[in-house]
DNA sequence: TTAGCCTTGAAA
DNA sequence: TTTCAAGGCTAA
């Protein structure tokens, strides 16, 4: 698959995306039910499932997944009509059969949480025929089909490269709808892809654990506890640590986030919309001034974020799936994990920038010069936006909601990756004591992006606006919120040069791996690195 | 505004 | 020709 090729049929993704896909729902469902188990195997298995986003009986494929026919139509309705809600309560309202009319908002959150499709909603109110998803709906069928076919319980999610003690083959073990899942290490993957916390109040579920004498660090409230990344050991062979999603006991003694300023007061899964949490969290400092009222533009840029947690079901169901379809005995190794995190998060940036308006006013042919010029900036910054937000000192905080110590990884990667990951934290660093916050984020996501510099680009006046006004939102904005701090804008340009140095060496290191045939071959990075190389 | 049923029409 | 996932219609 090529960039070009992304933009010509988007919104169609490409087929390793995970990107909402219906094979996403595979692993979403209770697969455990004896219903699903006789339906699955004979006749139409929507017949007898229900709504992930209600629990009402399904009618069929709507915009991408299995829904039932009110959400089908409240998904339609708010697309078509361009609708904005906004929750009274805390944004996490319980979504039922009986209480799914309450909180729009809430209800919407949660179609796109599982995976409902916009791009699906026809712009041109064509009526009839067959969209699109149509080979997705019918390969999730065969999935599901073969599914029901083999044992519906099991899924391999080990993924370390050489085999460790216990865990070497680790099965998470899914749980069917009676079973104690504490007791018997049980996930039920239902939890993984889609907190149950979100259906109900978002409680969070602390945990702590160390497995074979390694600090394994997860979050309280992800969508996966249970899930933890262990870096039991060294592969020598590559020069990087090993990681492995091994089930987490639930008598770990509670681990709770330091008193971060940063510091998100909910994760980022757990809320149906985690966007405006992370705003205000990230805006939530002692010392920060009273808010300010963000200038219409500066909030229309960040309107457009993609939220995190759906990004982190996203990569979680990705890999999930990609492990399913190796088998048992074909894991993918660490460097392949991160390379697969790394290719849905810049399919998430791409999707971001493709759906930016001020993005969308540009010629095809130059959006795709634009990104082609600077995905591994957006990528950097991405990594160090999830730091800044969510990171605790020492750690990196993947945008599977893991923590790994920086410590480890340095103490076991090559030279180049531990240059790579202290200069990243460096930044990291930095950007916290300037109290880097999303506005800023956006802004710089924006800056970089509408690069007038870049070769080749036909409507350089255009794009050279666009940026003197991000520029202009981010000045006034750093003046606005930190008026004692008269520096900040300035400051927080010097960190690009740094932020693009980092990039480059990202693009050569991911480069050499690929010569060497580490990356995975059909990943958009790789093309990235084709068109550059 | 919701949600169930109807109509449509491209793909299989 | 059949299927089925779109959009439309309308009673509640």
């Amino acid at each position: 698959m090529d960039i070009h090729g992304f933009f010509i049929q988007q919104p169609q993704p490409p087929a390793y995306y995970s990107g909402n896909h219906p094979e996403d729902l595979l692993i979403q469902e209770d697969s455990s039910t004896p219903q699903e188990q006789k339906t699955a195997a004979g006749s139409r298995p929507e017949s007898e499932e229900s709504c992930p986003v209600c629990g009402d009986k399904v009618s069929g494929y709507h915009y991408g997944l299995l829904t039932c026919e009110s959400c089908k139509g409240f998904f339609k309705r708010s697309v078509q009509n361009n609708k904005h809600y906004t929750c009274s309560e805390q944004q996490s309202c319980p979504m039922n059969l009986s209480q799914r009319k309450r909180c729009p908002f809430c209800r919407f959150q949660k179609c796109l949480a599982v995976g409902m499709r916009k791009e699906a909603v026809r712009a041109d109110r064509m009526r009839g025929g067959r969209n699109k998803f149509g080979p997705l709906y019918r390969r999730d069928r065969q999935m599901k089909q073969q599914k029901a076919n083999t044992d519906p319980y099991r899924i391999k999610i080990d993924t370390r490269q050489t085999p460790g003690p216990q865990s070497s083959n680790d099965f998470h073990r899914i749980s069917g709808p009676t079973s104690n899942s504490s007791s018997s290490a049980a996930l039920h993957l239902s939890h993984i892809v889609y907190p149950s916390g979100m259906e109900q109040n978002c409680q969070p579920t602390t945990l702590d654990c160390t497995i074979s004498n390694h600090r394994v660090l997860t979050p309280p409230s992800m969508p996966f506890h249970g899930l933890c990344c262990t870096i039991p050991e060294y592969s020598q062979d590559k020069g990087e640590p090993s990681f492995s999603y091994s089930p987490v006991p639930s008598h770990y003694p509670v681990h709770s986030y330091p008193k971060h300023s940063l510091t998100p007061t909910t994760s980022p899964c757990c809320t149906p919309s985690s966007a405006p949490a992370i705003s205000q969290a990230a805006t939530q400092t002692s010392t920060t001034p009273p808010p300010t009222t963000p200038p219409r533009f500066l909030n229309q840029l960040l309107e457009g974020e993609q939220d995190e947690g759906q990004l982190c079901t996203k990569v979680l169901a990705s890999l999930q799936r990609e492990q399913a379809n190796r088998g048992k005995h074909d894991c993918l190794n660490t460097f392949s994990i991160m390379c697969k995190i790394a290719d849905q998060t810049l399919f998430g940036l791409v999707e971001w920038a493709r759906n930016s308006n001020l993005f969308k006013e540009l010629k095809v042919d130059d959006q795709m010069v634009l990104l082609q010029s600077c995905w591994s900036e957006l990528l950097v910054l991405d990594h160090l936006c999830r730091q800044v937000t969510y990171g605790k000192e020492g750690c990196i905080y993947l945008v599977t909601g893991q923590q790994i110590e920086v410590s480890t990884i340095v103490s076991q990667a090559g030279t180049t990756l531990s240059s790579l990951v202290s200069r990243t934290q460096d930044l990291v660093f930095k950007l916290k004591a300037l109290q880097f916050d999303r506005h800023e984020f956006v802004c710089l996501k924006y800056l970089v992006l509408f690069n007038p510099d870049v070769k080749s680009v036909q409507n350089r006046r255009q794009v050279e606006q666009t940026q003197e006004r991000v520029n202009r939102a981010l000045m006034e904005h750093t003046q606005q919120s930190h008026p004692g701090h008269s520096d900040k804008f300035g400051q927080l340009l010097l960190r690009l040069p740094e932020v693009r140095s980092i990039s480059l060496q990202v693009e050569d290191y991911l480069y050499q791996r690929h010569l060497l045939g580490d990356l995975p071959c059909n990943s958009l990075i790789v093309e990235m690195l084709h068109g550059k190389h």
